[in-house]
Order: C-alpha cells, then structure tokens, then sequence
DNA sequence: ATTACATTTCGTCATATAACGAAATGGATC
DNA sequence: GATCCATTTCGTTATATGACGAAATGTAAT
C-alpha cells in the first residue's frame, strides 16, 4: 500500500512530471534539469530523491556527473505502465514540448562550469 | 496537465485509495463509507468530492441517500486503466482486505438511523 | 409547508510538502 | 592527497493538504 501511495504522490507534482517526461528524451545530470526546470539545486534534487524512491528513476555515475535515467523498464512492469499511460496523457502538452525542445539543445559542458567558461587556449595561459 | 496530476494527487491518499477499493465491492453512501473509515462526515465528503473531481467515482441519487460507485468504464478508458492498475498492486493488502468485509456487512440502514434503532415491530405500534 | 435526516460547506488547526540559500558531502581529476 | 565542482543535506519559510466540529443546505416523507 504505501509502496503505491509513494508512486502516486511521486506523480502529483508538476515539476515531477516534467522531469520524468525529459528523461524519456534522454539521461541528464542534475544541473542540466536545473537548467531546464530554473529551480534550484537542492529542490531539483529532492524532486530527484522522490522519484527515485518510487522506483520511477535510476542514477548512473559518468566521470563527475550523475545522470539519472528513467527506471528500466524490465525491472518493473507496472512502473513502466504507469509511466506510458503519462506520456499518452501528456502527449500534445505545451510545458511538457517546450521542455522536450530544451532537452535537444542543452549541454552540460557549458551549463555546468559557470566559473570558468570552457575558453580552452586561455585556460592553459592562466596563472 | 493539470488533469492528469489531479487523477494522480487524488490516488495519492490512503483513505481515498481504501473508498475507490471499497465501492469496486458495490455503491456505498457517505455514511457507510464513514462507518468503515471511521472518519467525520466532513472528512469523507471533501475526499469524495477530490475523487468525484478527478473523474474516479460519480453519485447518484437514491432516495435521501446519495450512492458513489466507480466511475463508468466506458465514459474513460484511462481511468479504468488507472483503477485496474490500482486494484492489482493492492488485491493482497491486508487493510482493503479488511474493508472489503465490512462492506460486504454494512447495512446503511442501521447505520444511518441511530436516534431510532429498527424495530418494525414497535415502529407501527408507536403513537 | 414542515420535519427529519443525510450530505455539504465553513472556519480552524495540525501536519506535510515545495521552495530557497548556505553549508556539508563526496567523487573524479590533477 | 588536494582541489574542483556537482550533488546532497540542513534549516527556514510559505503554501497545500487532511482532519474535525458546527452550522448550512437540500431532499424525501409526513
């Protein structure tokens, strides 16, 4: 019972959704969903916690990022149901397109190294 | 958008998830309902409506009474997906166990009439 | 029309959830 | 092993949700 509650609750938020719905385009790493949602770190990653919990996403390491993934869907057969009766739901959403349009286009390479804008001959010049 | 996260933030509780799997067993009124539940009147209402407004469940009128069952089949296809997925993440819990036999044994008419228990007999006998 | 009673609405309270920024954590690379 | 930087945790705040009792509503039967 409180194993499907949790996947229920999971889906009742809206920025929830989102995500699960911009995993389906392809893995990203946390600071690119921030990017996307324009939420912060600590409240992407929460969101992350709780989809997680329900079994809905998994998390990868890759060198220093983790992409998060949706869960594999040989794993568990209701989870990957419920998940395609959302994207049948959402199918023609605007947030949900919009969103998908900025999966396409986001790199992380630039996103996550605000510090240092990827300028690679003067990177080596510095001090 | 708004009405799919409505369908999930409906499920999303367990005492509306323990009504929609009691009225699969058969229409129930409010005060069945709340003689199972053991909740206030006002509680199970505002529940019923959260379910009523994500298209899971509709009433109708019977005599002073109001039944709810299940949402029609055919009126949703997505809904009835939805409940089947519910029911058999839950056919061996032990609690919606537990509520399937009272409600098989709930009789709205003992229940609903405490200030003048049934007694036919002394009821056409009275003044 | 009035009464009786189930149901709903209203106002309130306690708890849960979502969000933020700042500080802490933890790998990966140097 | 030190540093870098993404990620997570912590503490706080604002809003949302669940619950109750009392009062209001509405329908059925008298």
């Amino acid at each position: 019972m409180r194993n499907t509650i949790n996947v229920y609750k999971a889906l009742s938020d809206t920025n929830r959704v989102r995500i699960l719905m911009m995993l389906k385009n392809k893995p990203l790493c946390v600071c690119e969903i921030v990017d996307i949602l324009e939420l912060a770190n600590s409240t992407v990653s929460k969101h992350l916690s709780i989809l997680r919990n329900a079994n809905l996403i998994m998390d990868e390491k890759d060198g220093r990022w983790v992409n998060y993934r949706i869960a594999n869907v040989n794993e568990s057969e209701d989870i990957s149901m419920v998940l395609a009766h959302l994207a049948e739901q959402l199918q023609n959403d605007p947030l949900i397109e919009a969103d998908s349009k900025r999966v396409g286009a986001v790199d992380r390479f630039v996103i996550c190294a605000p510090s240092d804008p990827v300028d690679e001959g003067a990177a080596n010049g510095m001090a």
